[in-house]
DNA sequence: ATATATAATCGTATTTATACGATTATATCG
DNA sequence: CGATATAATCGTATAAATACGATTATATAT
C-alpha cells in the first residue's frame, strides 16, 4: 500500500471502511450467516461447512472480532462466537446513513 | 492471496463481497460523497480535494466504477463520474437483507 | 499425569491493493 | 497544426490480504 493514508480521511470515513472491509469477503459473510443460524457457533462447526483450512477460518474471525462485528469467547478448548448485535446495528446505521444523505445531495443523474 | 477461493460461495455472498469490497477504503467513501455534492464531478475536482496524485484518484474510480457504483462518461477531455443510483440501491437492499435475514434467526447473546 | 480435542498463532508463499511518478491518449483551443 | 488541459494507463515499490501446513496453547477427559 506503499504508504496508507488513512489519517486524512475523517474519523467516519474510516469507521465505515473497515466495517465494510469485514464483510468484503464472502467467506465472512458465510461467516456470519452460520453464526446467527446456529447460535452455537464453535470455530469447529465452520471449518466443517466451509471449504477452508482451519487457519483460514481462525483468520477470518479474527478479522471480524477486530472490526467488532463478533464476539468470542474462550470456551473450554472451544471458542464460542456470535454476532454483536449492537456493532452490527450500528454498521448499518452508518451505512444507510451515508446511503441517505448522499441521496438527499442529489438524485438526478448527470451523465 | 494464495488460491482465491471465491467459486467456493455463493453468487449473492460474491456480489455483497464486491460492492463492500468498493466502499471499503475511506478514499472511495470520501469519492462518493463529493460525487454526491457536486453533481459535475470530473476527476480534477477530486484531485484538488483529496490528499492524493491523480493517478491514484483514477484508480479509486476504476474500482468503483467496476464496482458499478458510479458511471463515467467521457465528456472531451475531462471524464465525468457520477452516482449510479440503480446499482446503490441494490446494493443497500443487498445489505439491508443480509442484515434483517441474521437478524431474523436469531437476536439473543450466545456468549 | 497423559492423552485428546479445539482453536490460536507462527511461518511462509502468493496475490491483491495502495500509492506515486512518468508517460500516453484524447480532445479542445489558439 | 501545435499547444494545452485532462485523465487514463504503465511501471514500480511497498504493504496488506488470503491461504495453508505446522506448531503451540488451552482446557477437558481418561
Amino acid at each position: 500500500m506503499a504508504i496508507a493514508k488513512t489519517e486524512a480521511f475523517t474519523e467516519k470515513e474510516q469507521h465505515l471502511a473497515s466495517f465494510a472491509k469485514a464483510v468484503s469477503h464472502p467467506a465472512r459473510i458465510a461467516i456470519l450467516k452460520i453464526l446467527a443460524e446456529q447460535n452455537a457457533c464453535i470455530c469447529g462447526k465452520i471449518v466443517e461447512v466451509l471449504p477452508l483450512a482451519q487457519s483460514t477460518v481462525s483468520q477470518h474471525l479474527k478479522e471480524l472480532k477486530n472490526a467488532g462485528l463478533i464476539d468470542g469467547t474462550v470456551d473450554g478448548p472451544k471458542s464460542c462466537y456470535c454476532i454483536n448485535w449492537k456493532a452490527f446495528e450500528k454498521f448499518n446505521a452508518e451505512f444507510n446513513s451515508l446511503f441517505s444523505s448522499l441521496k438527499i445531495q442529489n438524485e438526478k443523474a448527470c451523465c
